[in-house]
DNA sequence: ATGTATGTGTTGACATATCAACACGAAGAT
DNA sequence: ATCTTCGTGTTGATATGTCAACACATACAT
């Protein structure tokens, strides 16, 4: 892929324009650009998804998140699994062993290294698992209310190659 | 705008289709959902955000965030704040104090109600401001690189509907 | 055998940003 | 005047998820 021109600076500022609410000087727009609101959006997901998952489950959304890591791939290490799911092993070591200690999950050293270990749900997590699954698919759906198919599809794309640009641009 | 009908939840979803890696049990996608992308995207861009500015310029990025604020609508309150830059208002308040005590903003009581402060920038938060500015919109090209304008607007405008939804399913 | 490089999972530290609670001022109703 | 409601900004508590550091196992090179 080419790189494009580099964009121009007007798209991310407010500057003056003779109006009574007009900026001291040039700032940046705290509204209007995609880097801001993907921080505030993700923000406000995690605190509710995380509020919710607590008042109805008993768990946080990191815990959640590991709960589908392991139904997805049973049997994985802490280093897969923060491979497969994008999270900082210290997150998912830290919410593995919250599982545990509550009896929903068990690890095992496996694969001739005795530091690895496999992580799998017990028959108590399994159970949770498809106890929040309906409620995680009808937040889906509340969070995506009004967009088509497409439009999901194209936000997505979107939202893929901007965490390719974040990877890249450290 | 008229609701829609529901999204299929195989667009949630990853089940059993056959291959070697299936998951136990059909369980959420965490590559494939705006919504999950959303909050990883949102952490890494806050961390990454704060480290450089932290780095380079001795301030997190919510501080920033302050500077830019002030610049935008010198004078507000707090709560203006809160409500202009969408973030809650004790991490408002917080910042402007730690930027108080580092001299680079000023508060005072104003409007006839004596709870109500005024915040501006001193001439050194806006000194601190101009340093930054180039390199916050740098940050911006580099972090949409490859995105044609169009595609960024379209972008936006998903997000800001996408925030609409949060804000409105909760 | 020894040394170097890489990988494993755990633990520490911490910025962010939220919700909740609070004390108290101000406005409105009686 | 008193009471109720709403608004102001501060403070507390906390889940998340990152980067860093660490002890130590494993693999590879000499």
């Amino acid at each position: 892929m080419s790189k494009t021109p580099p964009l121009s600076d007007e798209m991310f500022l407010v500057t003056a324009d003779g109006s009574p609410d007009d900026p001291a000087a040039p700032t940046l727009s705290l509204r209007n650009s995609p880097v801001v609101l993907v921080t505030f959006a993700g923000n406000r997901l995690t605190r509710e998804a995380t509020r919710a998952y607590q008042a109805e489950f008993g768990i946080g959304v990191m815990d959640w998140r590991m709960l589908v890591m392991m139904t997805r791939s049973p049997g994985c290490s802490v280093a897969q699994a923060a491979r497969l799911t994008g999270i900082d092993k210290a997150a998912v070591s830290r919410s593995l062993h919250r599982l545990e200690s509550n009896g929903l999950a068990q690890s095992q050293a496996s694969g001739g290294d005795e530091r690895r270990k496999s992580w799998r749900l017990t028959p108590q997590g399994q159970d949770l698992h498809s106890q929040i699954l309906p409620r995680a698919l009808e937040r889906q759906n509340a969070l995506l209310q009004g967009f088509s198919e497409d439009e999901i599809t194209q936000f997505t794309a979107y939202l893929q190659r901007f965490l390719g640009n974040i990877e890249t641009s450290d």
